[in-house]
DNA sequence: ATTAATGTTCAGAA
DNA sequence: TTTCTGAACATTAA
């Protein structure tokens, strides 16, 4: 589930935990399921990262990057139920890769936790990230994207404007469930064409984009029912509380309180929206 | 007890 | 070319 303010949190959680410190081994858990699918194969990836420092951590879309000393990139990709942990995993069950950090300090330990199981880690060099995770993979981020931008990129699609915002050449970070509060926020019908909406309502999903990301980023995401999403002490985030529309079908609209909030389906994802103020 | 649904991504097909 | 579907997997709600 992650999405663009849930993997920004996990990356502030662990950063002053693992940058700076050497990645003395890495170790696949003894979990009963499979291990974590890997790119290129475990044993070379420790290879190259054994005895490395990771000089820095950062968010690429809704991926978390680790960049070490040598130039390389370990990029773990979390999907759906994919955790960056430093300590209390929500089980021991489904721990799917460990990697042991140097020096005795508060935790000594980075772990992927994976309940469902789709998420990967893959290394990449310096070379092989630019084309690999370029431009012509993901679109500028959603956080950094500019008006005109949003503009040019939706002009170019008649798919609805719900589909085009998850579509991550397009604008890379939002997911399903924050592409619906976007839009409530935003006041748009999630099933207009992108291509027909005026400049005027580009800049209200744009400014709509902004203010519910970093918003939900101070609450430190969400969590709720399925999603299991925790932080990198295995706490909730607090941004479902704030939720105007996800998950929320048949409750009244709490913008207009004109309508129940409906759900309806868009290649095959559910999306939420309120028809009376969503136009 | 089956079946449907779950927040992501990608290959392959329409 | 653009857009959509099904699968990868594990768990829960219906």
């Amino acid at each position: 589930m992650p999405e663009l303010p849930e993997v920004e949190t996990m990356v502030r959680g662990i950063r002053p935990f693992v940058e700076g410190r050497k990645v003395i081994a890495l170790r696949r858990c003894r979990c009963s399921c499979k291990p974590i699918a890997m790119t290129p194969s475990f044993s070379s990836i420790s290879r190259r990262v054994k005895g490395k420092k990771v000089t820095a951590v950062r968010r690429l879309a809704k991926r978390v990057v680790l960049e070490f000393s040598s130039g390389d990139s370990l990029v773990f990709e979390p999907r759906m139920t994919g955790l960056m942990l430093l300590s209390d995993p929500p089980d021991e069950g489904h721990l799917r890769l460990e990697l042991q950090l140097d020096g005795k300090k508060t935790f000594n330990s980075l772990w992927f936790w994976d309940r469902r199981g789709l998420g990967t880690a893959r290394l990449y060099s310096a070379e092989t990230l630019k084309t690999e995770l370029g431009p012509q993979k993901l679109g500028p981020d959603a956080l950094v994207i500019t008006a005109q931008q949003l503009r040019e990129r939706f002009q170019r699609t008649q798919r609805a404007i719900k589909v085009a915002l998850l579509d991550q050449k397009l604008t890379a970070g939002i997911g399903n469930l924050y592409a619906s509060e976007i839009l409530h926020l935003a006041g748009i019908d999630p099933t207009t064409p992108a291509n027909d909406l005026s400049l005027q309502k580009v800049r209200k999903i744009h400014s709509a984009i902004q203010t519910i990301l970093n918003e939900a980023i101070r609450y430190e995401g969400s969590t709720l029912g399925d999603a299991t999403y925790r932080n990198a002490l295995n706490q909730s985030g607090g941004y479902q509380s704030k939720h105007l529309v996800y998950s929320r079908e048949g409750d009244e609209c709490c913008t207009c309180g004109k309508a129940p909030i409906q759900r309806i389906v868009q290649t095959q994802r559910s999306t939420f929206y309120c028809p009376a103020c969503q136009k």
